[in-house]
DNA sequence: CAGTATTTTTTCGAGGCTCGAAAAAATAGA
DNA sequence: TCTATTTTTTCGAGCCTCGAAAAAATACTG
């Protein structure tokens, strides 16, 4: 089944761990390293010396590690921002944002762009896409050599290969296969992620003490979706991005979903189901899209008095929260992230929430069971797909090195 | 974060190749090991010699291979029965049961008893496991050295280290760490395992082409429980034993559950649930045990005429449907076993399922989804166990082997 | 300011592992 | 009996990691 471990191989994964080490640490010393990988001294000297030595890795300037210590001071290791260069591309309603980033992480260029994705014809849609690229690649100001890869986010759901755009509320077409559209135009390796695992991977680099091994990261939008790391890795379904948390059955055969179904989640606790609620909308209304300023006015106005906007949300919370305690059933409870524009009406949200879950088999300890919030999405999506876009530089390019035997003819 | 690769870990991780190679293909030739594993020939010849040497491999008779091909003819390598022995413990209502497998996977001994699970106390319970356990040890018509390791089964929640029964529906008790008991009462590695997971590892050694990578065992029992295999590994919460399928929510603050709260997929689709339901009683009633023959005379009766029987089943189905549709919403459709003596009735549960799942998003393609039935669970969770130990011996005692540097001196 | 203690990093065999090529082994067909 | 064919083993080469020792770089001490 799973294949066998060749001689080669090792060095290539132990390369990969000190790049990921580096990675997450910042400026980790030799010993540092040597300490976190279980890898000798010996080890770590050889292959940090190899990375130096193919511009993958510098040693920083000392001074920094504030307290002088007795003995040789440790020289810290960094990311050699000019190493690569990997370019980020987001597409969500209405907007279109691209990004270039060094190889330690830093944004180098950028650009925005407003666009009608609902009305978009196919071609449009996938023009502008490249158009947007091609524009940043071709800029004469960008003083990166090239584009190692390309992460593109997009809101709805991708296949498991990360491939292709499979369905998106964001615009009526479905089955864009973007990753492989920008691989043939650009010659660069491309893949298609999903908006809310890309918010996952984000958390788990901005705070790892909170988000590392198991935890929840959903977004409360327009639609309801979910990022899911189980064990420290990002949880998708056998075919497709998974996770369509939203999408989970709240009340069989109840309130009209967007996806067209009855009784998801979403149709409870989207934007527009707490709309349509608030409005006293019958739970058929077709889905209708409400902007943020909307949905913040909604939600003050839901503080002041205790109308039907304070009923929406508590609507909202209680779909949540039995979503999740059914959620918690399978997989166990964990820290959840809530993000986006109705994370910021979360104290309307979270005590219908919690006596949902308390009422579920999951939430057996729903006090313990915390939260935090984020309403803004798109940055988190944009530095995910930019960890992304790294970790694959990190794995696939820099780890594997110049296939030893060509480089040793040089030596 | 993980850790690096030791040079030593590579022998390991390749014996423990071969060795599960052998397990998985019962007598292959070298040259097919060397295929399956991608290692080179040398380095098979070398392991399956040292493994040989050892008395964990054996050269099989020639002879069976059948059309006799020109050439040196391949000598399969088959696991050495006499190189280790396992034990199983299966605890499950009323019934408790042991066997001893040879490293072959042969049973070579085993014992059955029945006992008073719900009454019993908690010294009692565990000194009949104990006893048991050591009656089979103790036997001197068992001719295998040493048992080298216990795996232990049980209905209901154990906890994610496998070591302890957290929760189960066989007794009042709760929190006995079984795995710590029995090490401690012969010295022997043991583990705490959930019936419904062993379920699962069953049919994964089965029918591996139906069961590999993805699939879900459903349990159709007294109470509903699940065995999920992901990307080809059971998939477990972060602290228990994890999905609790039968614990979903299907309707808020719906029917009474066993667990005590509402509206759970058990409380529709349970044996209790159904057979509360077929005779009418209040979605409130308290849940009682009832046998399998009244069971399998509640689907005769269904299968006869159109009345609450048949509606009972249909309601089971939806619950089951529901639940299901949420599930793949989460993970993707997969194919499905259904377990235990409601399987037998799954003809009258199948259509209401799937006019449920068709109803969700995860049911997109509800017809492509396939279910397969097997009444009787526990040689299931028997042969779980026996393979779930196995792999233990064969991964964590025969694949480091005589540690290297120790065994060299001899040579 | 020289010497010592301390910590980090590099150097240098030793021992292991896998691999490819070639040899050896074992059999069917001619 | 010889040849072709296939499987298995043997053997040397090339890497890789490791431990120990050396080298490097700094703070402390008198």
């Amino acid at each position: 089944m799973s294949v066998g471990i060749r001689h080669d191989d090792l060095r290539r994964r132990n390369r990969a761990m000190v790049i990921s080490a580096v990675r997450r640490a910042g400026q980790p010393s030799r010993t540092e390293i040597a300490a976190t990988t279980g890898l000798s001294h010996s080890t770590i000297s050889a292959i940090s010396s190899d990375l130096i030595q193919e511009g993958i890795l510098a040693e920083s300037k000392p001074g920094e590690t504030g307290a002088l210590k007795r003995g040789r001071p440790q020289v810290g290791l960094a990311l050699n921002p000019e190493a690569a260069a990997v370019m980020t591309v987001v597409l969500s309603l209405n907007f279109l944002s691209v990004t270039v980033i060094d190889y330690a992480g830093q944004v180098v260029a950028e650009e925005q762009r407003r666009l009608d994705t609902l009305t978009m014809p196919r071609d449009e849609l996938i023009g502008e896409c490249t158009a947007i690229v091609r524009r940043r690649l071709e800029d004469p100001d960008l003083d990166v050599q090239s584009i190692a890869r390309i992460a593109m986010g997009i809101q709805g759901i991708t296949d498991s290969q990360a491939r292709a755009m499979l369905w998106s509320p964001i615009t009526p077409l479905t089955d864009i296969a973007f990753a492989d559209i920008l691989e043939a135009e650009f010659g660069i390796p491309a893949t298609m992620e999903n908006d809310c695992n890309m918010m996952a991977v984000a958390l788990q680099w901005r705070q790892p003490e909170r988000y590392r091994d198991n935890f929840i990261a959903i977004l409360l939008s327009h639609g309801i979706g979910m990022g899911l790391v189980l064990k420290g890795e990002l949880f998708t379904g056998t075919h497709s991005s998974g996770g369509e948390f939203g999408h989970m059955i709240h009340r069989p055969g109840g309130a009209l979903c967007r996806c067209g179904r009855r009784g998801c989640v979403e149709a409870y606790a989207g934007n527009y189901a707490i709309w349509r609620s608030a409005k006293m909308m019958s739970e058929d209304a077709e889905p209708v899209d409400v902007g943020d300023a909307d949905m913040r006015a909604l939600a003050a106005r839901a503080r002041e008095t205790d109308g039907p906007e304070r009923e929406a949300y508590r609507k909202a919370g209680e779909a949540l929260g039995f979503g999740l305690g059914s959620l918690f059933a399978l997989i166990d409870p964990a820290p959840v992230a809530m993000v986006g524009v109705s994370a910021a009406a979360f104290d309307l949200i979270e005590p219908a929430l919690r006596e949902a879950i308390a009422q579920t088999a999951g939430g057996q300890h729903s006090k313990s069971i915390s939260f935090d919030t984020e309403p803004n999405e798109l940055p988190l999506i944009r530095e995910g797909c930019a960890m992304r876009a790294l970790s694959f530089v990190d794995q696939e390019i820099f780890a594997p090195g110049i296939q030893a035997k060509a480089g040793k003819h040089v030596a």
